[in-house]
RNA sequence: GGGCGGAUACCCAAGUGGACAACGGGGACUGACUGUAAAUCAGUUGGCGAACGCCUUCGGAGGUUCGAAUCCUUCUCCGCCCA
Protein backbone atom coordinates (compact mmCIF):
# COMPACT_ATOMS: atom_id res chain seq x y z
CA UNK A 1 0.00 0.00 0.00
CA UNK A 2 2.95 2.47 -0.35
CA UNK A 3 2.33 5.23 -2.39
CA UNK A 4 -1.44 5.56 -1.83
CA UNK A 5 -3.75 8.13 -0.67
CA UNK A 6 -7.10 8.02 0.47
CA UNK A 7 -7.86 11.20 2.07
CA UNK A 8 -9.67 9.19 4.93
CA UNK A 9 -7.82 6.58 7.41
CA UNK A 10 -10.94 4.45 7.93
CA UNK A 11 -10.88 4.02 3.93
CA UNK A 12 -7.79 2.95 3.77
CA UNK A 13 -8.26 0.63 6.47
CA UNK A 14 -10.81 -0.75 5.21
CA UNK A 15 -8.86 -1.16 1.82
CA UNK A 16 -5.91 -2.45 3.02
CA UNK A 17 -7.90 -5.07 5.11
CA UNK A 18 -9.78 -5.98 1.86
CA UNK A 19 -7.29 -6.46 -0.39
CA UNK A 20 -5.53 -8.87 2.58
CA UNK A 21 -8.26 -11.07 2.55
CA UNK A 22 -8.21 -11.29 -1.40
CA UNK A 23 -4.97 -12.03 -1.42
CA UNK A 24 -5.03 -15.02 1.17
CA UNK A 25 -8.42 -16.03 -0.32
CA UNK A 26 -6.71 -16.21 -3.99
CA UNK A 27 -3.96 -17.68 -2.82
CA UNK A 28 -6.20 -20.67 -1.19
CA UNK A 29 -7.87 -21.16 -4.55
CA UNK A 30 -4.71 -20.61 -6.19
CA UNK A 31 -6.05 -18.32 -8.47
CA UNK A 32 -4.33 -14.70 -9.68
CA UNK A 33 -5.87 -11.75 -8.60
CA UNK A 34 -7.64 -10.08 -11.49
CA UNK A 35 -5.99 -6.30 -11.43
CA UNK A 36 -6.56 -3.18 -13.94
CA UNK A 37 -5.82 0.19 -14.68
CA UNK A 38 -7.90 2.25 -17.25
CA UNK A 39 -6.09 5.10 -19.53
CA UNK A 40 -7.97 7.10 -21.34
CA UNK A 41 -6.42 7.77 -24.89
CA UNK A 42 -6.93 11.55 -24.64
CA UNK A 43 -3.37 12.33 -26.50
CA UNK A 44 -0.47 10.47 -28.00
CA UNK A 45 1.69 10.41 -25.23
CA UNK A 46 2.39 8.85 -22.23
CA UNK A 47 3.88 11.08 -19.24
CA UNK A 48 5.03 10.32 -15.81
CA UNK A 49 1.97 10.71 -14.24
CA UNK A 50 0.71 8.00 -15.82
CA UNK A 51 3.37 5.67 -14.87
CA UNK A 52 2.68 5.96 -11.03
CA UNK A 53 -0.47 3.59 -11.37
CA UNK A 54 1.74 1.39 -14.40
CA UNK A 55 4.25 0.71 -11.45
CA UNK A 56 1.67 -0.49 -9.10
CA UNK A 57 0.48 -2.69 -11.57
CA UNK A 58 3.87 -4.40 -12.22
CA UNK A 59 4.47 -4.64 -8.61
CA UNK A 60 0.82 -6.86 -8.95
CA UNK A 61 2.36 -8.18 -11.98
CA UNK A 62 5.88 -9.35 -10.30
CA UNK A 63 3.76 -11.07 -7.58
CA UNK A 64 2.61 -13.39 -10.36
CA UNK A 65 -1.37 -11.29 -10.40
CA UNK A 66 -3.15 -10.89 -13.60
CA UNK A 67 -2.60 -7.25 -14.99
CA UNK A 68 -4.94 -5.71 -17.58
CA UNK A 69 -3.44 -2.23 -18.75
CA UNK A 70 -7.15 -0.91 -19.72
CA UNK A 71 -7.55 1.01 -22.61
CA UNK A 72 -10.12 3.65 -22.55
CA UNK A 73 -11.47 3.91 -25.95
CA UNK A 74 -15.00 4.26 -24.91
CA UNK A 75 -14.80 6.27 -21.85
CA UNK A 76 -12.51 8.81 -24.10
CA UNK A 77 -15.08 9.55 -26.06
CA UNK A 78 -16.97 11.17 -23.10
CA UNK A 79 -14.62 12.47 -21.55
CA UNK A 80 -13.32 11.88 -17.77
CA UNK A 81 -15.06 15.37 -15.89
CA UNK A 82 -12.86 14.35 -12.99
CA UNK A 83 -10.58 17.25 -11.46
CA UNK A 84 -12.00 18.82 -14.75
CA UNK A 85 -13.87 22.49 -14.07
CA UNK A 86 -14.70 22.40 -17.78
CA UNK A 87 -16.33 20.02 -19.86
CA UNK A 88 -13.92 18.29 -22.02
CA UNK A 89 -13.99 18.59 -25.87
CA UNK A 90 -15.43 15.30 -26.99
CA UNK A 91 -12.84 13.00 -29.29
CA UNK A 92 -13.85 11.58 -32.41
CA UNK A 93 -13.57 7.59 -33.10
CA UNK A 94 -10.20 8.39 -35.28
CA UNK A 95 -8.80 10.00 -33.11
CA UNK A 96 -9.31 8.05 -30.24
CA UNK A 97 -8.10 4.81 -32.15
CA UNK A 98 -5.01 6.80 -33.39
CA UNK A 99 -3.93 7.74 -29.83
CA UNK A 100 -4.64 4.64 -28.71
CA UNK A 101 -2.00 2.76 -30.82
CA UNK A 102 0.39 4.58 -29.12
CA UNK A 103 -0.39 3.80 -25.67
CA UNK A 104 0.67 -0.10 -24.81
CA UNK A 105 3.83 0.27 -26.55
CA UNK A 106 4.91 3.23 -24.31
CA UNK A 107 3.11 1.13 -21.22
CA UNK A 108 5.70 -1.42 -21.76
CA UNK A 109 8.71 0.69 -20.86
CA UNK A 110 6.82 -0.28 -17.55
CA UNK A 111 5.00 -3.16 -17.67
CA UNK A 112 5.87 -6.45 -18.49
CA UNK A 113 5.18 -6.64 -22.11
CA UNK A 114 4.76 -10.77 -21.50
CA UNK A 115 2.20 -10.86 -18.76
CA UNK A 116 0.30 -7.70 -19.59
CA UNK A 117 -3.44 -7.97 -21.06
CA UNK A 118 -4.37 -5.31 -23.21
CA UNK A 119 -8.17 -4.56 -23.53
CA UNK A 120 -10.28 -2.10 -24.87
CA UNK A 121 -13.53 -0.86 -23.48
CA UNK A 122 -15.34 -0.26 -26.26
CA UNK A 123 -15.33 -4.47 -26.08
CA UNK A 124 -18.08 -4.32 -24.05
CA UNK A 125 -19.37 -0.89 -23.62
CA UNK A 126 -20.17 -0.74 -27.05
CA UNK A 127 -22.25 -3.74 -26.68
CA UNK A 128 -24.61 -2.19 -24.06
CA UNK A 129 -28.36 -1.27 -25.37
CA UNK A 130 -29.99 1.75 -23.97
CA UNK A 131 -32.12 -0.96 -21.26
CA UNK A 132 -28.86 -1.63 -20.26
CA UNK A 133 -27.72 1.71 -19.29
CA UNK A 134 -30.70 2.68 -17.75
CA UNK A 135 -30.45 -0.56 -15.73
CA UNK A 136 -27.20 0.62 -14.94
CA UNK A 137 -28.03 3.96 -13.84
CA UNK A 138 -30.79 2.88 -11.60
CA UNK A 139 -27.77 2.69 -9.26
CA UNK A 140 -27.06 5.95 -8.61
CA UNK A 141 -28.99 9.10 -7.37
CA UNK A 142 -28.21 12.89 -8.77
CA UNK A 143 -27.19 13.89 -5.57
CA UNK A 144 -24.69 11.58 -5.64
CA UNK A 145 -23.16 13.07 -8.38
CA UNK A 146 -23.95 16.77 -7.81
CA UNK A 147 -22.20 16.16 -4.52
CA UNK A 148 -19.19 15.11 -5.93
CA UNK A 149 -16.84 18.52 -5.75
CA UNK A 150 -15.89 18.46 -9.60
CA UNK A 151 -19.58 19.11 -10.11
CA UNK A 152 -20.52 21.35 -7.09
CA UNK A 153 -18.38 24.05 -8.34
CA UNK A 154 -19.48 23.77 -11.79
CA UNK A 155 -23.26 24.38 -10.63
CA UNK A 156 -21.71 27.18 -8.35
CA UNK A 157 -19.77 28.93 -11.52
CA UNK A 158 -22.74 28.31 -13.45
CA UNK A 159 -20.93 26.73 -15.98
CA UNK A 160 -22.70 23.85 -17.79
CA UNK A 161 -22.90 20.81 -16.75
CA UNK A 162 -23.58 17.82 -19.59
CA UNK A 163 -25.94 14.71 -18.73
CA UNK A 164 -23.49 12.75 -20.64
CA UNK A 165 -20.69 13.75 -18.29
CA UNK A 166 -22.28 11.53 -15.30
CA UNK A 167 -22.08 8.41 -17.80
CA UNK A 168 -18.31 8.36 -17.54
CA UNK A 169 -18.77 6.84 -13.83
CA UNK A 170 -20.94 4.59 -15.14
CA UNK A 171 -19.15 2.91 -17.78
CA UNK A 172 -15.96 2.68 -15.86
CA UNK A 173 -18.05 1.04 -12.71
CA UNK A 174 -19.16 -1.08 -15.84
CA UNK A 175 -15.47 -1.73 -16.88
CA UNK A 176 -15.11 -3.30 -13.54
CA UNK A 177 -17.78 -5.55 -13.76
CA UNK A 178 -17.41 -6.71 -17.29
CA UNK A 179 -13.55 -7.84 -16.47
CA UNK A 180 -14.47 -9.36 -12.98
CA UNK A 181 -12.22 -7.26 -11.44
CA UNK A 182 -10.41 -7.95 -7.90
CA UNK A 183 -8.80 -5.26 -7.66
CA UNK A 184 -8.27 -1.89 -9.36
CA UNK A 185 -5.50 1.24 -9.06
CA UNK A 186 -6.16 4.57 -10.13
CA UNK A 187 -5.51 8.12 -8.64
CA UNK A 188 -7.64 10.09 -6.33
CA UNK A 189 -9.22 11.75 -8.78
CA UNK A 190 -10.95 8.28 -9.60
CA UNK A 191 -11.75 7.84 -5.74
CA UNK A 192 -15.40 8.20 -7.07
CA UNK A 193 -15.31 6.00 -10.04
CA UNK A 194 -13.83 3.52 -8.58
CA UNK A 195 -15.06 3.55 -4.82
CA UNK A 196 -18.68 4.74 -5.49
CA UNK A 197 -19.44 3.70 -9.08
CA UNK A 198 -17.28 0.60 -9.40
CA UNK A 199 -18.06 -1.56 -6.50
CA UNK A 200 -21.55 -0.34 -6.60
CA UNK A 201 -22.41 -1.75 -9.57
CA UNK A 202 -20.26 -5.23 -8.85
CA UNK A 203 -22.44 -5.59 -6.00
CA UNK A 204 -25.55 -4.58 -7.89
CA UNK A 205 -24.86 -7.12 -10.55
CA UNK A 206 -23.90 -10.13 -7.94
CA UNK A 207 -20.17 -9.86 -8.07
CA UNK A 208 -17.77 -8.93 -5.16
CA UNK A 209 -16.97 -5.38 -5.01
CA UNK A 210 -13.69 -4.58 -5.93
CA UNK A 211 -10.18 -3.51 -3.82
CA UNK A 212 -9.25 0.02 -4.64
CA UNK A 213 -5.96 1.28 -4.66
CA UNK A 214 -5.69 4.89 -4.80
CA UNK A 215 -2.59 6.52 -5.83
CA UNK A 216 -1.23 10.12 -5.24
CA UNK A 217 -1.23 12.53 -7.93
CA UNK A 218 1.63 13.57 -9.38
CA UNK A 219 2.17 17.18 -10.09
CA UNK A 220 3.77 17.82 -13.31
CA UNK A 221 6.98 20.79 -13.86
CA UNK A 222 4.83 23.49 -12.28
CA UNK A 223 4.86 21.45 -8.76
CA UNK A 224 1.24 22.70 -8.41
CA UNK A 225 -1.18 21.09 -10.79
CA UNK A 226 -1.68 17.67 -11.65
CA UNK A 227 0.84 16.65 -14.27
CA UNK A 228 -1.33 17.05 -17.63
CA UNK A 229 -1.23 17.46 -21.08
CA UNK A 230 -3.58 20.52 -21.62
CA UNK A 231 -1.57 22.13 -18.68
CA UNK A 232 1.48 22.00 -20.37
CA UNK A 233 3.27 20.56 -17.29
CA UNK A 234 4.24 17.22 -18.53
CA UNK A 235 6.94 14.80 -18.38
CA UNK A 236 6.48 12.75 -21.44
CA UNK A 237 7.77 9.17 -21.67
CA UNK A 238 9.06 9.24 -25.20
CA UNK A 239 11.93 11.49 -25.11
CA UNK A 240 15.35 11.66 -24.26
CA UNK A 241 16.95 11.01 -21.60
CA UNK A 242 18.71 14.39 -21.83
CA UNK A 243 15.37 15.79 -22.03
CA UNK A 244 13.76 13.75 -19.09
CA UNK A 245 16.53 14.64 -16.93
CA UNK A 246 16.02 18.71 -17.57
CA UNK A 247 12.04 18.86 -17.03
CA UNK A 248 12.66 16.67 -13.93
CA UNK A 249 15.34 19.21 -12.71
CA UNK A 250 12.93 22.10 -13.26
CA UNK A 251 10.53 21.13 -10.86
CA UNK A 252 10.13 23.15 -7.65
CA UNK A 253 11.99 22.36 -4.75
CA UNK A 254 8.25 21.59 -2.84
CA UNK A 255 7.72 18.76 -5.10
CA UNK A 256 10.98 16.93 -4.40
CA UNK A 257 9.82 14.41 -1.99
CA UNK A 258 6.41 13.95 -3.40
CA UNK A 259 7.93 12.97 -6.66
CA UNK A 260 10.71 10.77 -4.93
CA UNK A 261 7.45 8.92 -2.89
CA UNK A 262 5.65 8.48 -6.51
CA UNK A 263 8.07 8.09 -9.21
CA UNK A 264 11.13 6.63 -7.68
CA UNK A 265 12.48 2.53 -6.70
CA UNK A 266 13.57 4.31 -3.46
CA UNK A 267 12.17 2.70 -0.34
CA UNK A 268 10.17 4.79 2.39
CA UNK A 269 13.20 4.62 4.72
CA UNK A 270 15.50 6.65 1.97
CA UNK A 271 12.94 8.73 1.02
CA UNK A 272 12.20 9.61 4.30
CA UNK A 273 16.13 10.33 4.96
CA UNK A 274 16.78 12.38 2.14
CA UNK A 275 13.10 14.43 2.85
CA UNK A 276 15.23 15.10 6.53
CA UNK A 277 18.08 16.36 4.97
CA UNK A 278 16.57 18.70 3.07
CA UNK A 279 14.63 20.39 6.19
CA UNK A 280 18.11 20.13 8.16
CA UNK A 281 20.22 21.92 5.32
CA UNK A 282 22.60 18.21 5.03
CA UNK A 283 21.54 18.17 1.31
CA UNK A 284 21.27 20.91 -1.02
CA UNK A 285 18.49 20.78 -2.72
CA UNK A 286 19.88 21.06 -6.51
CA UNK A 287 21.91 18.10 -5.23
CA UNK A 288 18.69 15.82 -4.43
CA UNK A 289 16.93 16.94 -7.19
CA UNK A 290 20.09 15.41 -9.36
CA UNK A 291 20.08 12.43 -7.84
CA UNK A 292 16.11 12.47 -8.65
CA UNK A 293 16.23 13.29 -12.15
CA UNK A 294 18.86 10.59 -12.35
CA UNK A 295 16.79 7.90 -10.57
CA UNK A 296 13.92 8.56 -12.64
CA UNK A 297 15.83 8.64 -15.75
CA UNK A 298 17.28 5.58 -15.34
CA UNK A 299 13.39 3.76 -15.02
CA UNK A 300 12.98 4.51 -18.38
CA UNK A 301 16.27 4.42 -20.31
CA UNK A 302 18.61 2.59 -18.25
CA UNK A 303 21.81 3.55 -16.38
CA UNK A 304 24.26 4.88 -18.96
CA UNK A 305 21.76 6.97 -20.87
CA UNK A 306 20.59 8.44 -17.92
CA UNK A 307 24.20 9.32 -16.74
CA UNK A 308 24.85 10.88 -20.09
CA UNK A 309 21.80 12.96 -19.83
CA UNK A 310 22.47 14.19 -16.54
CA UNK A 311 26.90 15.06 -17.73
CA UNK A 312 24.57 17.17 -21.00
CA UNK A 313 22.58 18.55 -18.27
CA UNK A 314 25.65 19.65 -16.31
CA UNK A 315 27.41 20.79 -19.61
CA UNK A 316 24.35 22.76 -21.10
CA UNK A 317 22.90 24.28 -17.71
CA UNK A 318 25.22 24.35 -15.00
CA UNK A 319 27.77 25.63 -17.02
CA UNK A 320 26.44 27.44 -18.99
CA UNK A 321 27.67 25.61 -22.07
CA UNK A 322 26.20 24.20 -25.50
CA UNK A 323 24.22 21.76 -26.76
CA UNK A 324 25.76 19.05 -28.08
CA UNK A 325 23.49 18.48 -31.03
CA UNK A 326 21.59 21.39 -32.86
CA UNK A 327 19.69 21.79 -35.69
CA UNK A 328 21.94 23.53 -38.67
CA UNK A 329 20.69 26.26 -40.77
CA UNK A 330 22.17 27.15 -44.04
CA UNK A 331 22.41 30.86 -44.12
CA UNK A 332 20.64 32.64 -47.67
CA UNK A 333 22.56 35.83 -49.18
CA UNK A 334 20.31 38.50 -48.28
CA UNK A 335 18.75 37.17 -45.69
CA UNK A 336 18.92 39.31 -42.36
CA UNK A 337 18.93 38.43 -39.00
CA UNK A 338 14.73 38.06 -38.40
CA UNK A 339 14.62 36.20 -41.83
CA UNK A 340 17.13 33.92 -40.85
CA UNK A 341 15.45 33.62 -36.82
CA UNK A 342 11.99 33.23 -38.64
CA UNK A 343 12.98 30.52 -41.20
CA UNK A 344 15.12 28.61 -39.01
CA UNK A 345 11.81 28.41 -36.39
CA UNK A 346 13.22 30.26 -33.58
CA UNK A 347 10.61 32.96 -33.84
CA UNK A 348 6.85 32.59 -34.78
CA UNK A 349 7.15 35.68 -36.40
CA UNK A 350 9.14 38.79 -37.07
CA UNK A 351 7.78 40.93 -34.46
CA UNK A 352 8.38 38.45 -32.39
CA UNK A 353 11.88 38.51 -33.04
CA UNK A 354 12.38 42.20 -33.18
CA UNK A 355 11.16 42.05 -29.21
CA UNK A 356 13.80 39.48 -28.45
CA UNK A 357 16.35 41.49 -30.03
CA UNK A 358 15.24 44.49 -28.01
CA UNK A 359 15.73 42.59 -24.84
CA UNK A 360 19.20 41.54 -25.53
CA UNK A 361 17.70 37.67 -26.08
CA UNK A 362 19.54 37.09 -29.47
CA UNK A 363 23.70 36.08 -29.61
CA UNK A 364 25.52 34.71 -31.83
CA UNK A 365 28.11 32.99 -30.87
CA UNK A 366 27.86 34.17 -27.06
CA UNK A 367 27.57 38.03 -28.39
CA UNK A 368 24.23 39.87 -27.66
CA UNK A 369 22.75 40.80 -31.14
CA UNK A 370 20.45 43.63 -31.38
CA UNK A 371 19.88 45.07 -34.72
CA UNK A 372 17.96 42.36 -37.31
CA UNK A 373 18.42 44.44 -40.28
CA UNK A 374 21.63 43.87 -41.55
CA UNK A 375 22.91 39.72 -42.62
CA UNK A 376 24.21 37.88 -39.46
CA UNK A 377 27.74 39.25 -38.97
CA UNK A 378 29.63 35.65 -39.32
CA UNK A 379 28.46 31.99 -39.08
CA UNK A 380 28.01 30.73 -35.46
CA UNK A 381 25.97 29.05 -33.02
CA UNK A 382 22.88 31.49 -33.11
CA UNK A 383 20.90 31.60 -29.78
CA UNK A 384 17.14 32.81 -29.51
CA UNK A 385 16.12 33.22 -25.29
CA UNK A 386 17.89 30.57 -22.83
CA UNK A 387 16.91 27.29 -25.01
CA UNK A 388 16.55 27.50 -28.77
CA UNK A 389 19.83 26.94 -30.55
CA UNK A 390 20.61 26.97 -34.09
CA UNK A 391 24.38 26.69 -36.06
CA UNK A 392 24.29 28.94 -38.29
CA UNK A 393 26.51 27.48 -41.92
CA UNK A 394 27.13 29.00 -45.33
C1' G B 1 -41.72 26.25 -25.25
C1' G B 2 -41.71 31.45 -22.49
C1' G B 3 -38.92 35.51 -19.82
C1' C B 4 -34.11 37.48 -18.64
C1' G B 5 -28.80 37.72 -18.97
C1' G B 6 -24.34 36.63 -21.68
C1' A B 7 -20.29 35.53 -25.85
C1' U B 8 -13.88 40.44 -25.73
C1' A B 9 -6.83 38.39 -27.18
C1' C B 10 -3.74 31.73 -24.40
C1' C B 11 -7.25 31.92 -19.70
C1' C B 12 -10.09 35.16 -16.36
C1' A B 13 -11.95 39.90 -17.05
C1' A B 14 -12.83 45.63 -17.93
C1' G B 15 -14.63 48.61 -21.75
C1' U B 16 -21.10 50.09 -23.68
C1' G B 17 -20.22 55.43 -30.47
C1' G B 18 -14.12 58.51 -31.51
C1' A B 19 -8.06 59.35 -27.37
C1' C B 20 -8.95 50.92 -28.38
C1' A B 21 -4.35 46.60 -30.69
C1' A B 22 -8.34 47.32 -26.43
C1' C B 23 -7.60 48.72 -18.37
C1' G B 24 -6.38 44.91 -14.75
C1' G B 25 -5.01 39.86 -13.15
C1' G B 26 -3.10 34.91 -14.37
C1' G B 27 -0.06 32.41 -17.69
C1' A B 28 3.90 32.69 -21.16
C1' C B 29 8.39 34.98 -22.98
C1' U B 30 13.05 38.18 -22.38
C1' G B 31 16.77 40.44 -19.24
C1' A B 32 19.08 40.81 -14.04
C1' C B 33 19.81 37.45 -9.87
C1' U B 34 20.29 31.94 -9.62
C1' G B 35 20.41 25.77 -8.60
C1' U B 36 17.00 25.54 -16.32
C1' A B 37 14.05 25.82 -8.43
C1' A B 38 11.25 29.35 -5.83
C1' A B 39 11.00 34.41 -4.59
C1' U B 40 12.23 39.29 -6.33
C1' C B 41 13.11 43.43 -9.81
C1' A B 42 12.73 45.46 -14.92
C1' G B 43 10.45 44.72 -19.60
C1' U B 44 7.52 42.20 -23.55
C1' U B 45 2.99 39.61 -24.87
C1' G B 46 -1.85 40.49 -33.05
C1' G B 47 0.78 41.10 -37.96
C1' C B 48 3.89 44.02 -41.53
C1' G B 49 7.57 47.95 -41.46
C1' A B 50 14.31 50.91 -40.02
C1' A B 51 10.63 54.49 -38.88
C1' C B 52 6.02 58.61 -39.14
C1' G B 53 2.77 54.61 -39.84
C1' C B 54 -0.30 50.85 -42.11
C1' C B 55 -3.29 46.29 -41.87
C1' U B 56 -6.33 42.48 -39.23
C1' U B 57 -8.93 41.44 -34.40
C1' C B 58 -13.80 42.04 -29.55
C1' G B 59 -19.20 34.74 -31.36
C1' G B 60 -20.93 34.67 -37.34
C1' A B 61 -23.30 37.59 -41.31
C1' G B 62 -25.43 42.13 -42.78
C1' G B 63 -26.70 47.42 -41.67
C1' U B 64 -26.67 52.70 -39.46
C1' U B 65 -22.61 56.40 -38.98
C1' C B 66 -17.44 60.74 -41.21
C1' G B 67 -16.22 56.90 -37.40
C1' A B 68 -18.53 50.70 -34.05
C1' A B 69 -15.90 45.99 -29.36
C1' U B 70 -19.71 49.67 -28.29
C1' C B 71 -26.13 51.25 -31.82
C1' C B 72 -29.80 48.24 -35.15
C1' U B 73 -31.27 43.47 -37.78
C1' U B 74 -30.47 38.44 -38.08
C1' C B 75 -28.03 33.77 -37.14
C1' U B 76 -25.20 30.40 -33.86
C1' C B 77 -23.87 29.01 -28.97
C1' C B 78 -24.10 29.30 -23.40
C1' G B 79 -26.16 30.45 -18.31
C1' C B 80 -30.31 31.60 -15.00
C1' C B 81 -35.59 31.56 -13.88
C1' C B 82 -40.47 29.61 -15.25
C1' A B 83 -43.01 25.29 -17.78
Amino acid sequence: MQGTEYGDDELAAFMSDGLRQRLMEAEKKGRPLRVYCGYDPTSTDLHLGHTITMRKLRQFQDLGHEVTFLIGSYTALVGDPSDKNKARPVLTHEKVAENAKTYADQAFRVLDREKTIVRYNGEWLSELSLVDLIRLGQNFTVQQFLARENFSKRMEANEPIYLHETFYALMQGYDAVAMQTDVQVGGTDQLFNIIVAGRKLQEALGQKPLVGIICGILPGTDGVQRMSKSTGNVIPINTTAEDMYGKVMSIPDEAIIKYFRLATRLLPPEIDAIEKDLISNQIHPRDAKMKLALEITTIFYGESEASEGEKAFVRLFQKGGLPEEMPEFILQTGDNVLEVMLKANLVASKSEGRRLLLQNGVRLDGEVLTNGQGEPPHTGVLQVGKRKFVRLKK
